[in-house]
DNA sequence: GTGCGGGGCGCG
DNA sequence: AAAGCGCGCCCCGCAC
C-alpha cells in the first residue's frame, strides 16, 4: 500500500515571538493558539525541486487544495508539527506520514545524539545545502519586505530538500511495517478519538487543591513550616535537626562534577531511614514527614492541569503524543507534558470499592455510543525470557496458565501457596519472577522487599535469590551466553554472528524484524562492558568513550533489553494486523493496546483483538502468549 | 531569566 | 563475579 503513495515533502514556516513559541508551549497549544499564523510552506513533489508558497490563508489553502492528499504520504522533519497544521488548521488529511525526525531515531540518533535536521543531514553526509538559520522572531507575513520573503522561502526550501534526502535514506533501511508504525503513531495524535471529561478533571482539581490546602494550613499553624520548606530538601533537613532528629542519609551516585559521590538526605518514600521517621515517637516528626511525602508527588496535580488545558485547546478531544522508538530498545515514549504511559494505576478500596488511585484514567473517556477496550499482554517479558533461555518447565507453566508466582513461592516457603490465601508470599514470588530474571542481586532484592514492607534479612534474601537461579538455571546461563556473544561480536568492527533469530554485530544487536538495538562505542572497561547510552550521548567529545561517562552493560542487561525489544515487536505486529482489520489502537503502553469502538461491537472487537494478540510469533513459535481484555466507558473502567 | 543536572516519582 | 532495565515530567538548587 505504501508504495502506491506519492511522497511529498512539506514544511510550514509559522509566526513566533518571545512569548509565543514551541519553546514556551507544547505543539497542540502552539498550533491552536489565536496568535498562530502560517507564513507559508514549501512543497516538494517527486522528481521536482521544492517550491515556496506564501500568501494569505486563503491563498495557501487553495494551493494545498490542488494536492490529491488521499494518494499522498507527507514527508516532514517533525511531522507532528506540519501534520497538525495541515489537518487542524487547513483541514487536509493525507493518506500517510513519514516523519524523518522520529524515523532517524533507531539508526542515527544513538550516534548523533540529536535528531535535528542539521545533525542528521551531516551524519548522512548529504550534500551541503546551507544551514543558515533564518531568524524571523516577532514578524508576521505582512511585515516582511519582498527580499525578506524570498530569503525566508529559500531557507524553507532547503529544509524540505534536506528532509526528503533523509527520507530517501530511511526508506532503504526502515522495513515497511516500521514506516507504517510511524504513520499510526502520528495519527494517534493528529486524529484523536478519546475524549477528556472536563467536569471530572475540574472536580478532581478542586478536591485535590482542597485536600492539599487543608494539610498545608495545618502544618503551617501547628509547626510554622510552609510549603517551600516542605519542598526543599535542605530546608526540611533544618526543620528536622531543630527537632533533634538525626538526619537519615544515603550515598549519591558518582557524577562528573563529583566523581567520588557523596552523601545526601534520604527523604524519598522508599528510603528506609525516612520510613522510620514515619513511625517516629514524636507525632510532629511523623506529621511533617507525611506532609513532605504528600508534597513530593505532584504528578496528579500537574497532569490534571495539563489535561484540562488540552481539553480546552482541543475541544475535549485527546491527541495522544507518542515518540516512535523513544527508547533504544524500540519502545515508544510519551511527550508533550502529558505522558499517557505513566498515569497512576487504578486502585480501589477492597471493602468499599471506592477509587483510591488512578482518577486521571477515568477522565479519558469514549465518545457517546463508543467504549474503551484495554488489552494487556500477561507478563510478556517474563515469558520471553523463559522462552529465550529454553527454561522449558517455566515455558510449559506459562503455556498451561499455571499461577507461576504462587508456584515459585511454594518452593520458597515449602508449603503450598495460592493467590487467595497467601498474598504476601505470592507477592514475593511475583517479584522474583519479574525481577530476578534480569540478574538482580540479593542486596537490591532485600531492599525491594523491605521497601514493600516485607520483613526479611540478608540470609533469607540470599537464599531466595540463589533458589531462583538454581530453579531456573537456564536463565543465568542465558546471561552468560549473552555476555560472551556481546564481548566477542559487539566490540568487533567486523563482528557478525547469528544466534536464535538475533544477529550480534558491531555495536548492535539486530532483531528479527531487521531493526537494531544500538550500543554505540561499546568497549571493555575496568569493570566489563561499557557503552554510550542515551544519557551520555551529549558527552561525546569525539575522543571515544571515557569509562566514567559510559553506562555499564552485562548479560542481565542485554537479556532485559532484548526481552523488551522483542515484546515491543510482538505488540506492534499485533497492532498492525488489527489496523488492517480496521481496528486502530488509540493508545499504547508497552504491553497494552487501547481501542475505541462502537459499543455494540465490543464483543466482536474483543474477540478479534484477542485472536491477533495471541497469534503465535513466527520467529518464536514456542512462546506462550496470553492477554487480558476489559472494556468500559472510560480508560479507568477498562482497567 | 534560562539551562542543566540530580533527586524523586509515576508507569511498563 | 552475576550487578534488574526502559522511559518523561516536576521540582529544586545552582551556574551562567
Amino acid at each position: 500500500m505504501q508504495q502506491e503513495l506519492i511522497d511529498i515533502g512539506l514544511d510550514f514556516e509559522t509566526y513566533y515571538d518571545a512569548d509565543y513559541s514551541l519553546k514556551k508551549m507544547e505543539n497542540a497549544q502552539y498550533v491552536m493558539d489565536g496568535r498562530f499564523e502560517s507564513m507559508g510552506f514549501s512543497l516538494k513533489l517527486p522528481g521536482q525541486k521544492a517550491v515556496w508558497i506564501t500568501g494569505d490563508y486563503e491563498h495557501q489553502k487553495r494551493a494545498l487544495a490542488a494536492i490529491p492528499w488521499q494518494r499522498v504520504r507527507v514527508v516532514s522533519h517533525n511531522a507532528r508539527f506540519d501534520g497538525s497544521i495541515l489537518e487542524w488548521r487547513f483541514g487536509f488529511k493525507p493518506a500517510a506520514y513519514l516523519c524523518t525526525m522520529v524515523g532517524s531515531r533507531p539508526h542515527y540518533v544513538p550516534l548523533t545524539g540529536s535528531a535535528s535536521l542539521d545533525s542528521i543531514s551531516q551524519h548522512l553526509k548529504l550534500q551541503a545545502k546551507g544551514t543558515a538559520v533564518y531568524k524571523m522572531v516577532g514578524k508576521h507575513r505582512t511585515d516582511l519586505s519582498k527580499l525578506e520573503t524570498e530569503e525566508y522561502g529559500a531557507y524553507c526550501v532547503v529544509d524540505t530538500e534536506n528532509a526528503c534526502d533523509i527520507a530517501a535514506s530511511l526508506i532503504q533501511i526502515l522495513p515497511l511495517e516500521e514506516q507504517e508504525l510511524i504513520d499510526l503513531t502520528l495519527k494517534k495524535y493528529l486524529r484523536p478519538r478519546l475524549k477528556l471529561d472536563g467536569h471530572k478533571l475540574m472536580a478532581r482539581i478542586t478536591a485535590l487543591d482542597h485536600e492539599r490546602g487543608a494539610m498545608l494550613q495545618q502544618i503551617l499553624t501547628r509547626y510554622g513550616v510552609d510549603e517551600a520548606t516542605l519542598r526543599s530538601r535542605p530546608k526540611f533537613a533544618d526543620v528536622l535537626t531543630k527537632r533533634g532528629v538525626s538526619l537519615p542519609m544515603k550515598p549519591t551516585k558518582p557524577t562528573k562534577k563529583n566523581p567520588l559521590g557523596g552523601q545526601t538526605y534520604a527523604f524519598a518514600k522508599d528510603d528506609m531511614g525516612f520510613k522510620e521517621l514515619l513511625i517516629h515517637p514524636d507525632p510532629a516528626v511523623r506529621e511533617l514527614c507525611n506532609a513532605k511525602l504528600t508534597m513530593s508527588s505532584s504528578l496528579e496535580q500537574s497532569r490534571l492541569r495539563r489535561l484540562l488545558d488540552l481539553h480546552n485547546t482541543m475541544n475535549g478531544f485527546l491527541p495522544v503524543p507518542m515518540v516512535y522508538y523513544g527508547a533504544h530498545t524500540g519502545r515508544f515514549s510519551g511527550d508533550e507534558a502529558i505522558n499517557l504511559q505513566n498515569l497512576p494505576r487504578v486502585e480501589r478500596d477492597k471493602q468499599t470499592k471506592e477509587i483510591r488511585k488512578g482518577h486521571l484514567r477515568f477522565a479519558l473517556t469514549a465518545q457517546p455510543g463508543y467504549s474503551v477496550i484495554a488489552a494487556d499482554f500477561s507478563n510478556i517479558e517474563a515469558r520471553i525470557v523463559a522462552t529465550l533461555a529454553r527454561q522449558t518447565d517455566l515455558v510449559t507453566g506459562f503455556r498451561n496458565s499455571e499461577d507461576i508466582y504462587s508456584k515459585f513461592a511454594t518452593s520458597v516457603y515449602g508449603y503450598p501457596v495460592n493467590k487467595k490465601d497467601h498474598e504476601t508470599e505470592r507477592f514475593v514470588g511475583k517479584t522474583c519472577i519479574l525481577g530476578l530474571g534480569y540478574g538482580m542481586g540479593w542486596r537490591k532484592f532485600l531492599l525491594k522487599m523491605l521497601q514493600s514492607g516485607i520483613a526479611m534479612d540478608e540470609k533469607e534474601a540470599k537464599r531466595i535469590v540463589y533458589l531462583y537461579r538454581n530453579t531456573y538455571s537456564c536463565i543465568p546461563d542465558l546471561w552468560k551466553a549473552l555476555d560472551q556473544l556481546a564481548a566477542k561480536f559487539l566490540i568487533d568492527p567486523q563482528g557478525m554472528y547469528e544466534w536464535r533469530n538475533l544477529i550480534f554485530a558491531s555495536e548492535r544487536i539486530i532483531l528479527p524484524n531487521g531493526m537494531p538495538i544500538q550500543y554505540p562505542d561499546i568497549a571493555n572497561g575496568p569493570q566489563g562492558l561499557y557503552f554510550r547510552s542515551r544519557k551520555y550521548r551529549a558527552l561525546d567529545d569525539g575522543e571515544g568513550l571515557n569509562w566514567e561517562d559510559g553506562a555499564r552493560i552485562w548479560g542481565g542487561g542485554f537479556c532485559e533489553n532484548i526481552a523488551q525489544a522483542l515484546a515491543r515487536i510482538i505488540a506492534t505486529r499485533a497492532e498492525l494486523r488489527l489496523h488492517r482489520l480496521g481496528l486502530d489502537a488509540v493508545l499504547q503502553a508497552h504491553d497494552e493496546l487501547v481501542f475505541h469502538v462502537p459499543t455494540e461491537t465490543v464483543d466482536i472487537c474483543k474477540r478479534a483483538i484477542e485472536f491477533e494478540m495471541i497469534r503465535p510469533v513466527d520467529w518464536m513459535p514456542e512462546l506462550p502468549i496470553a492477554v487480558e481484555i476489559k472494556h468500559g466507558p472510560s480508560y479507568g473502567d477498562a482497567k
